[in-house]
DNA sequence: TCCTAATATTAAAACGTTTTAAAAACAATA
DNA sequence: TATTGTTTTTAAAACGTTTTAATATTAGGA
C-alpha cells in the first residue's frame, strides 16, 4: 500500500509537505500543492487511518453495541446512525450481543433478567474490550426492548448514548421514541372516528412501554370524558395468543367495544385473527389499532392501522448527540423523546352509528 | 489511557517483556509473568489495537458494505457475520449504501439500474475509501436483492466475498441461498399433500431469483409427471397487488388450481387477500405457499407456509470464507449455495379429494 | 570457582501519520 | 547589496505497539 513517504518521494517534497497539502489547505504554495495532489492521484494514495488515529490518540470511529442486530428495529436504527456518521466522516464499528439467542435458549428468561445472566455479561465485556481497544470515540447502546438497563455498562471513560432502552441514572444520555405520545395519537384517531367504547389489549403492564402506552390510553379517555371501564382492559404478555384470546374475551362482553387499541402489531394480529374467526367485519363492526408498524403490517388482512416508530430518527438523534458530546459539548437534554406517527390503513373506521348490542334499547 | 509503558514501569520490567507476556506465552519466567499480569489487572490495561494493527500493517477488522442495512435480511446476515468474527477476534466495520433510498426517490429505478446511478456510485466509493483507509483485511458485500452486481467494486487489493447477490466474474467469491432448491422443497410439500394442479404466481421473471424459483417449480412438475400448464403461471413484479390480481385471475379459471405457489411472501399475502375476499377457505379449498419467511408471516391469516432463507447461514459462511482467504488460503469453491428450509404452517393442506370443478364429471 | 549453555530480559528500530520548531527561500525595503 | 519580514518547506519527535538482535541472568557441570 502506498504511504505518505511514497507520495513525498514521487512529488519531490518532504512528507510534512504532503501532510500539509492534505490536511491544512492553504498553507502550501500553489505549485507544490499541484505536484503533491498529482502524486496522490497517480499513486492512488489512501491515508492510513490507523496511523492517523494513533497519532491523534483518538479514532474517528464510534462503536455500536446492539443487544440484537437481527431484531426488527436494529437495522433501521443503525441506518440512522450510519447516515450521520458518514456525513461527519466517522466510521462505525459494530458489536452484537445476540441477546435474543439467550432469550430463546434459557427457559423463563425475561428481558429484565438479561443483565444478570452470566453468558450475556461476558458478551457485553467482550464487546466493550473490543471497542475500547479500537479506541472508539464513544458508543451507542441499542437495546432489544425499551427497558431499564442501568448498570449494564461500567464507566468506560468515553461518551455513551443509550437508545431503545432506558437507564435510571439521570446523567446518562438516552434517546427513545415517545410511547405515551404514540398511544395518544392512536387514541385520538379512534376517538375522532367517533368511537367511545375503546378497549385496550395490553402487553406486559409492568414494563416501560406497557406502562407508558397505558398512560396514553387513559389520559386520552379522560381528556375526552370517555368512560374508563376496567373490563375493557386486558393485560398480559406481548404474544399473538394473548391478542387472540383477549379479543375473544372482549367480543364476549355484553357490550363489546367498537374499537380495540392493541399495544403492539403482533397483539393486533391476534385480535384480527379472533375477529376473523368470529366472522366480525373489520372495520365496520370492529376497529383494530396496532402499535409498532412492522414491515408487513401494511399487508395484513386487513392492512393494519398502527403507530410507526421513528427508528431511523432514534439512530440519527443518538449519533448527533454522541458526536456532539465527543466534540466536547455537554448537551443539557439527557433524555430525548421522539414522537411517533400515526399510520392510517383499513383496520379502523367509524363505528356503526347505532351499536348493535344496544340497538334494541334506543 | 494506560499504555504498555505504564504497565512496564509499574511491573518494573521493559515494555518488550510486557509484550512477551501478553503475546508469546511461555517465553517469560513465571515470576515475571505474574508481576506483569498483576500490573495489567491493576492498571486496567487494554492494548491499543490502533498501534498493534499499524505495526502489523493489517488490521484485525473486516468491512461490511451493506446495500441497505435496514432491509429485512440485512440484520440476520450481519448477525451471522459478527458471530464468526467474534470467535476469531476480528472487529466489524459497517458501511451502509442506503440503496433503498435511491430506489424510492428515483421514479422508475430498478435494482439493476443502481450501479449506474451516480449518487449510488458515490456512496460506494465513499464506503470503499473508508474501509481501505481503515486497512480492513477484507470485506463482505451484502446485496439488497439477489442480482448481478458485476463490476460494482473495483479491484481493491483485498479479499471480497459477495452475498445476497451474484457476480458474473467466476473468480469472485459468492455466497447465496439456493433459490432453486427452496422452490423445489416448496413444491415437494405441495405435491406430497396430493396437489396436482399447482399454479405459480411469479415475481419478476427476468431476475435471478425469479428465474431460479421458476426452475424449481418446473423441474418439480416434471419430476412428478405433472402437467405443465402455462395458464397456471402468472408473471409480474414482486408487489402485493400482483399477488392479489393473479390470485383473482387463477380463481376465475374454469379449472382453478388447488394450490398456488407464490414466489414471495408478499405475493402470498396478496393471494390470500384475494382468496379471502372471494370467500375461499384456506387451506381446505386452496393451499397458498410463500417464499422468504418474513418476520410476521407466522401471524398471517392464516399463518403462512413458506420457505425460510438461511440468512444467518449466509453471514456465517461468508465470514468463514473471508477469514479463510485473509489467512492466505484460496478456497476452491467460489460460488456457494446454502439450502433453504420448508416452514409448514396452516396456509397449506391436502386438497379436497374430489376437486369441486370436475366433481360432476366423475 | 569458573566456564558454558540455556534461559530471560531489554534496547532500539519500525509501522505511517501529524505537528512543532527551525531552516530555507523568496520578496520587499533601505 | 544588506537587511528585514514573510512565506514556504522540512527535520525530527511522537503516538503505542511488536520484533529482532543483543545483552544479562541463571543453572549445571568440571
Amino acid at each position: 500500500m502506498t504511504t505518505i513517504h511514497d507520495v513525498a518521494a514521487y512529488a519531490g517534497v518532504s512528507i510534512a509537505t504532503v501532510s500539509n497539502v492534505l490536511n491544512r489547505k492553504g498553507n502550501t504554495a500553489e505549485k507544490t500543492t499541484a505536484k503533491v495532489l498529482a502524486a496522490v492521484r497517480e499513486l492512488n494514495y489512501i491515508p492510513n487511518a490507523l496511523a492517523k488515529d494513533l497519532k491523534a490518540n483518538r479514532s474517528r470511529t464510534i462503536g455500536i453495541i446492539a443487544e440484537d442486530v437481527s431484531a426488527f428495529m436494529s437495522g433501521n436504527i443503525i441506518d440512522g446512525i450510519s447516515a450521520v456518521c458518514e456525513t461527519h466522516d466517522y466510521a462505525v464499528t459494530l458489536c452484537n450481543l445476540r441477546a435474543e439467542h439467550y432469550m430463546n435458549t434459557q427457559p423463563g428468561m425475561t428481558y429484565e433478567m438479561l443483565p444478570s445472566y452470566l453468558p450475556f455479561q461476558k458478551a457485553v465485556s467482550t464487546a466493550i474490550d473490543s471497542l475500547l481497544s479500537a479506541r472508539v470515540g464513544g458508543l451507542i447502546y441499542i437495546g432489544l426492548y425499551p427497558r431499564d438497563v442501568s448498570g449494564i455498562l461500567p464507566d468506560l471513560g468515553i461518551p455513551v448514548v443509550y437508545t431503545y432502552c432506558f437507564t435510571q441514572n439521570s446523567s446518562d444520555y438516552c434517546v427513545n421514541y415517545d410511547d405515551c405520545h404514540g398511544s395518544s395519537i392512536a387514541m385520538e384517531h379512534l376517538i375522532s372516528l367517533g368511537h367511545t367504547r375503546i378497549a385496550l389489549i395490553s402487553g406486559v403492564i409492568n414494563s416501560i412501554p406497557g406502562h407508558k402506552r397505558m398512560k396514553g390510553y387513559t389520559e386520552s379517555l379522560m381528556k375526552h370524558n370517555l368512560l374508563f371501564d376496567p373490563t375493557y382492559i386486558i393485560t398480559g404478555d406481548w404474544g399473538f395468543p394473548h391478542g387472540y384470546r383477549s379479543c375473544m374475551q372482549l367480543l364476549d362482553l355484553p357490550e363489546p367495544p367498537t374499537a380495540i387499541f392493541c399495544m403492539s402489531d403482533v397483539l393486533a394480529f391476534g385480535a384480527l385473527t379472533a375477529a376473523h374467526e368470529r366472522g366480525i367485519r373489520i372495520p365496520e363492526q370492529l376497529s383494530v389499532h396496532g402499535f409498532d408498524d412492522l414491515l408487513t403490517s401494511q399487508f395484513y388482512l386487513p392492512p393494519l392501522t398502527t403507530v410507526s416508530l421513528p427508528l431511523a430518527g432514534l439512530g440519527k438523534t443518538s449519533a448527533d448527540l454522541l458526536l456532539c458530546i465527543i466534540s466536547g459539548d455537554t448537551p443539557e437534554a439527557r433524555g430525548i423523546l421522539i414522537p411517533c406517527t400515526e399510520i392510517v390503513r383499513s383496520s379502523t373506521g367509524a363505528p356503526v352509528s347505532v351499536p348493535p348490542a344496544i340497538s334494541g334499547n334506543t
